[in-house]
Order: structure tokens, then sequence, then C-alpha cells
DNA sequence: AGTATTTGACCATC
DNA sequence: GATGGTCAAATACT
């Protein structure tokens, strides 16, 4: 159930709130760790909002839930879906197939729910993190559709074979504007994803510095002890993240040159990756600076085209 | 070795 | 025959 990703993901943006609020009543607090509060306060939301608009993918989500994110729009298609009125709905671009049409999907597919997810990679993001619905997809096909420019990509659920979910997705890119991805789904989820039944939701924030090369200290874990890129393993929990509260101090790590290849290695690696942890904050490292005169290069994480 | 992705072939439909 | 969707062997990756 998404419910318990929904209220983690909640809960996350209220802990950043609380942070950010003893941050602004304090005028010592430096500017870039509010921004990074602020940011990570909207990532949550976006996460939410995202795992509310793919309600699909959860037979049980209610009809109510909220139906618009910031960069994306749901389309639900399909004649045995009854589509429930409310006020988003007008600003998304319904499509309904005609449903007397049968192709050899539509007649594969007949009794699948359908739907349209169009989702816009900001400048800012990732494409994988862009179309990161929160469940696991396993690419099995692509094919290049006619009149169109750019290949269709097949994905089905990771776990169709274990857990006999049947959920699909198909991604194509708009001809007229790259950053925009157009995003079917077919079926609902009926598997519980990996991520969500190891009770250890994954931190946002987390997330990024997984993909962040360098060693970190928090100042508020014990020990001070300095963590290697590497000993960010999935396992950590939310509550054994870092606290915000206290100021990020990077160390320069030897690996941070851009020539490193294995950095190199690491990230595209990352992008290729269906199920890839890119960096996920949504926001520009382009000016930010950290305590010890440390400075992202963040060109070496986005490369989009 | 196990898993994920790629890609040509195959199938259903129009 | 053209097209879109899926399969499955080959390949790449970890």
């Amino acid at each position: 159930m998404d419910q318990t990703r929904v209220v983690t993901e909640l809960t996350q943006g209220k802990e950043f709130a609380m942070q950010l609020k003893i941050h602004l009543d304090n005028a010592s607090s430096s500017k870039e760790l509010q921004h990074v509060l602020i940011n990570s306060i909207l990532v949550s939301y976006e996460k939410t909002l995202s795992l509310l608009t793919t309600r699909g993918l959860n037979p049980n989500a209610s009809n109510n839930e909220s139906c618009s994110q910031a960069g994306t729009s749901t389309t639900r298609i399909g004649s045995q879906v009854s589509f429930s009125e409310s006020p988003c709905n007008e600003q998304v671009n319904r499509e309904f197939k005609d449903p007397n049409h049968k192709n050899s999907s539509a007649k594969r597919k007949s009794n699948m729910e359908k739907w349209k997810n169009q989702v816009h990679v900001k400048g800012d993001m990732g494409v994988e993190e862009a179309l990161d619905d929160g469940f696991d997809w396993r690419k099995y096909g692509q094919k290049d559709i006619f009149g169109a420019k750019h290949p269709r990509g097949y994905y089905r659920c990771t776990h169709r074979q274990l857990q006999g979910c049947l959920a699909t997705k198909q991604v194509q890119k708009l001809d007229e504007v790259s950053s925009i991805f157009d995003v079917t789904y077919h079926g609902s989820h009926t598997c519980i994803p990996e991520s969500q039944s190891a009770s250890t939701p994954r931190n946002q924030s987390l997330q990024f510095f997984e993909t962040v090369p360098a060693s970190f200290y928090f100042p508020s874990s014990s020990n001070n002890l300095p963590l290697h890129d590497n000993t960010f393993d999935r396992g950590l929990t939310s509550s054994s993240t870092f606290s915000l509260e206290s100021e990020l101090r990077v160390e320069r790590n030897r690996r941070t040159t851009n020539s490193d290849p294995a950095l190199i290695d690491h990230v595209s690696a990352d992008q290729t990756s269906t199920k890839s942890h890119t960096v996920d904050v949504g926001f520009s490292f382009d000016q930010m600076e950290f305590a010890n005169g440390f400075n992202f290069d963040h060109s070496i994480f986005y490369n989009y085209e």
C-alpha cells in the first residue's frame, strides 16, 4: 500500500520544515542550508504527489486523491474505469481511447486499466529521477514508432515473475519537447516492492549522499566518523539519517576529481539503470558551497541527452 | 553467476 | 504489408 510511503514522505517533509523553522530563527544560519531544507521539503511534496497521482498503480487508491503535481499531468484512459470528476481534472489533457478500437495491444490488455502520465524533466533533475514512480520496472522492449522521432520503451514490473504483477508502462519522449516524456501505464501493481516491504524507507537526502562521491561527517552522529560513499548502503533507515539540524560538513574526497574514471563509471551506470539513485534533491549545486570550501562540480552528474 | 538491457524476430490486428 | 506489442537470445553489467 502506498499509504506507508506517502506518510514517510510527508513525515520527512514535516521534519525538514521544522528544521527550516529553527534555522530561520537562527540569525547565523547559512542561506545555503536553508535552501537545502526548502528544496528537501519541495522534493518531499513532489514525491508525495507523485505517489498520489500514480494512484492507478495502487488498486486501493481513492479516486479523491490529488491528481496533479509539479512537472506531471495524469490522464486516465480506458472505458472500464469510471472517471471521477475533481477540480484538478481541469488541468489535465484528457485522452480517452475509443473502447471499440481494437489493436493488438488493446485486445491483449482489454481488461486492463490504462492511463497516461506526462513527465517533465526539469533542468535540475535527472531523467531517471523524473521517471521514477517508486516502482521497480524492467525494460523488455524498445520500438521505433511510426512518425515519432524517439523510440518507445516498454517496461514491465520487476516482480512479474515472483509476484505475478502484470503492470506495464510505456515511455516515449515527445517529438516537440525532448524534456517531456509520455508515460502510459497498463494495469495496476499487485506486487509489494522490496523497497516498500523492507520497513526501512529510503530517504531522499540519503539518495543524494549515496551518489555524491565524497566522504561526509555527520556531527549529530556518534563519533563523528567520516562515512565514505560506500558506507551508505541501502539498509539505512530514515531514523538513522543525518540531521540537517547540524551543519553539513563535507570533506573533499580524493576521488572527486572529474578525471577519476571510477567516479565517471559510477555516475554513468546510475544514469542507465531504471533503478538508479541519482542526485535526487531537486535543486542546483551550481553555486553551492559547503563547509571546508568544498564545491560540487554538478556537471558530472547530469547528462540528459 | 545472476540480473538487467538490447535488439531482431515473431505475432496480432488493421 | 504496415504497425505496435511482446518474446527471447545475445550481450552487458555487477
